[in-house]
DNA sequence: TTGAAAGCGTTACCAT
DNA sequence: ATGGTAACGCTTTCAA
C-alpha cells in the first residue's frame, strides 16, 4: 500500500460510485463496449478524465490474462545496429499500446532467473534480437506457450522470425564488387554462432565465385570492431600479390574496424583495397568511412515482427512463420566501382 | 485465459493443496519468512521446484503494491554512452530482482500516453538517463508519488540524481591541457538543454582561463557526431593564427566528429591541434581516435542510482538527494602532453 | 442496456 | 508456527 492516507487512487469502484452505476458498466463504457448507451459512455468518460483515472494493468492482467508487456532480449550494444533497432522497436510498440520489459541486453549469456522473469510478469510474447544463442529464453517461452518472434535472426527452434534477405544482400554486394573489377575477395565473418552472418557469406560466395574470381581470405571478426581491426592488420601484412582486392564484412562495424587498420598500415581504401559492409548503421555514413553497404529495412522488419507477434498472441495456435524482407545496396565511397554506371539499373 | 485445457498453471493454491497447508504458509515459506519451520520451508521449496512454480507478479503487485518494475527513459541511442549505460543498468537491476519497462528510448519527445504507461503498470520507480528535458515523465511521477532518479543528469524538479562530477572533470581536462602548453581553447558544447554539458564547460573554463589562456571558440555540436564534424570543419577553415590550439568536447562522440573533420581537412591531431572529450565511450579507445577523455564511473553511478531508488521505494518520504561521483582522466594520444610527466602524479 | 457476483493469484492482517 | 480470510482492481459470465 503505497498511497498516502488521504488520497485514494481513482479506481473503477470510485468511478462507479460517483456515477451511480455498477463497476461492470464502467468497465464496459471505458473500453467502448457498444452495448453501453452513448450518453452513459460519455458521462463515464468525462468522469474518468476529470478524476484522472488510470487503469491498473496489473489487475487487468490478472483478470484477463493479457499484460500488454513484451519481453525483449537485446543484442550487444557495442554494435550500433541494435541501438537503431531498439529505438524503432520502442517507438512502434508504444504506438500499439505495447511496452517492453527488458529481459536482457548485451553480449553475455542470459541467466535462468532472468529468463524466467518473463514468466513471472506474464509477458504476452517475446521478441529476440540477439544474434547469439539466446536459446535459453526461447526455450522457456516455447515450454510455456509464449509466442516468440526473432528479428534479425534466422528462425531456429520454435519461433517466428523476420529478417532481411541476408543471402540476397550478400549476393548483391558480390555482384557489385565483381562489376567493379574485383576478383579476389576476403570475407570478415562473425563465427558459426551467427545465422545471419552465415547466410550473408553464403550468398556472397555463391555470387562472387564465378569464373576466375575467388575467396582468398577468411577471418572471424566476432561481430566487433576490434575483430575487424585485427583482420585489417592481418591483411595489411600480406604480400601485395596475395592480398585480396576487396573485403566483404558481414556487418558494418567489422568493416569499419578493418578500414581503420588498413589505413593505419598505409593502405588506401578503396584504391588499394575495397571494403563493403552490411547493416547500414549510421556510423558507417560518416565521411571518414563512407562504407558501401546493404541496408536492412529496419522499420519494416520491426513492423512485421510486431505484427507476427500480435497475431500469435491473439491466436497461439498459428504456425511459425519466417518472413524475409528485401534490403537494398547503399553505394558509398569505400569500394571501387566500374567506370560509367553499368551497375546502376542493371545488375540490381 | 491463455492456458490449454488440461494444464492448469501451478499456483500457490495448487501448492498449498498438495502440501496440505494453507496458502499463507506457502506464501511465507517461499519468501523465507523465519516464522516458518525449516522443515516446512524445505518441503514447500521442493514441491515448488518440482512443479515448476512461477509466482505471478501481477497478482503480487495487486496485493502488495510493489511491482518490481522500474520505468526507464533512455537517451538517444546515437550516443554509445547510453548503450553502455543500458547494459550496465540491466545487469545490475536483474541482480536485484528488478526489471525495466522501457518508457522511452531516443531523442524525440515523450508522448503523454507513453509517459502514463508508467502509472498503468504501477512501476515502483523511474530512472531517467536522457539528457534532454524529459520533464514530462518526471512530472507525472512527481504528481503520483513515484520516486525518480536521474543518472547522468543534474537533478532538476523533484528527483534524486547521480552523476559524475562534471565540473571537476572539465577542470581536470583543462589543467591537463594547460600543462601540455595549450593556451587557446575551443569548446564544443551541446547546447543549453544539457545540464551535464553546461557543468563540464563551466569547470573547464574556470580552470583553463588563468593568465594568458583563453577560450577562443565555442560551437554547439548538439551531442552528435555530425555536430562535432561541423565544428571541426569550421575550425579547419580558420586562419592558423586564430585557430584554437586545443579543443574540449563535452562528450567523446562530438570530439570524435571533430577529429575526423580536422584530419579530413589536413590538420594533424594532436600535432596541429589537441582534442579531448568526455565519457570514455568504447569507440573513443579505437586506435584511430585514441581520444584523451574523462571516464565516468558508470558502474558506480548505476549502483548508487539503483540504491537511491530502492531507498525511496521503501521510504517515499526520503528527501531528494544528489550524489556526485568522482571520475578519472584517461590519457591517450589525441592531446599533446608536457614532456616528462609532470602531470602524472601532480596536478590530478 | 445494465447489474451482481465470481474469479484471477498473492499478500497481509488477525486469529489460533 | 500455522490457518482463515479479506482485500487488491479489473474482466467476464450470467441474469434481469
Amino acid at each position: 500500500m503505497t498511497d498516502a492516507p488521504g488520497k485514494p487512487r481513482t479506481t473503477i469502484v470510485t468511478l462507479s460510485r460517483s456515477a451511480g452505476v455498477s463497476t461492470s458498466t464502467v468497465s464496459r463504457a471505458l473500453k467502448g463496449d457498444p452495448s453501453i448507451s452513448p450518453s452513459m459512455r460519455a458521462r463515464i468518460a468525462a468522469l474518468a478524465a476529470e478524476a484522472g483515472y488510470m487503469p491498473n494493468i496489473m489487475a487487468r492482467t490478472l483478470s484477463s490474462g493479457r499484460s500488454g508487456l513484451i519481453g525483449l532480449v537485446l543484442g550487444a550494444a557495442s554494435n550500433p545496429f541494435y541501438a537503431m533497432l531498439l529505438e524503432e522497436l520502442v517507438r512502434q510498440a508504444a504506438a500499439r499500446q505495447q511496452r517492453f520489459m527488458i529481459i536482457h541486453a548485451g553480449a553475455g549469456p542470459i541467466e535462468d532467473s532472468t529468463a524466467e522473469a518473463l514468466l513471472h510478469y506474464r509477458v504476452d510474447g517475446c521478441l529476440i534480437t540477439s544474434a547469439d544463442l539466446s536459446s535459453r529464453a526461447a526455450d522457456i517461452c516455447a515450454r510455456n506457450g509464449v509466442p516468440v518472434v526473432m528479428i534479425n535472426r534466422i528462425p531456429r527452434q520454435h519461433a517466428s522470425a523476420v529478417s532481411c534477405d541476408n543471402a540476397e544482400g550478400g549476393g548483391t554486394l558480390a555482384r557489385f564488387l565483381r562489376a567493379g573489377g574485383h576478383r579476389r575477395a576476403g570475407i570478415l565473418h562473425s563465427g558459426a554462432g551467427s545465422s545471419n552472418g552465415i547466410e550473408r557469406e553464403r550468398g556472397f560466395t555463391e555470387a562472387f565465385t564465378r569464373g576466375a574470381a575467388r575467396i582468398v581470405f577468411r577471418f572471424d571478426a566476432r561481430s566487433v570492431y576490434e575483430g575487424g581491426y585485427a583482420a585489417g592488420e592481418a591483411i595489411a601484412e600480406m604480400p601485395a600479390g596475395k592480398r585480396p582486392d576487396c573485403l566483404f564484412a558481414v556487418s558494418d562495424i567489422i568493416g569499419m574496424g578493418a578500414m581503420d587498420a588498413l589505413r593505419a598500415k598505409g593502405l588506401r581504401v578503396p584504391q588499394d583495397i575495397s571494403v563493403v559492409g552490411f547493416d547500414c548503421i549510421p556510423d558507417g555514413a560518416r565521411p571518414h568511412y563512407a562504407i558501401t553497404t546493404f541496408r536492412q529495412p529496419v522499420a519494416a522488419m520491426v513492423r512485421r515482427g510486431l505484427d507476427l507477434l500480435a497475431a500469435r498472441i491473439g491466436e497461439p495456435s498459428l504456425p511459425d512463420e519466417a518472413v524475409l524482407l528485401r534490403g537494398e545496396i547503399v553505394i558509398r565511397a569505400s569500394a571501387r566501382q566500374a567506370a560509367g554506371d553499368a551497375w546502376d539499373k542493371a545488375a540490381g
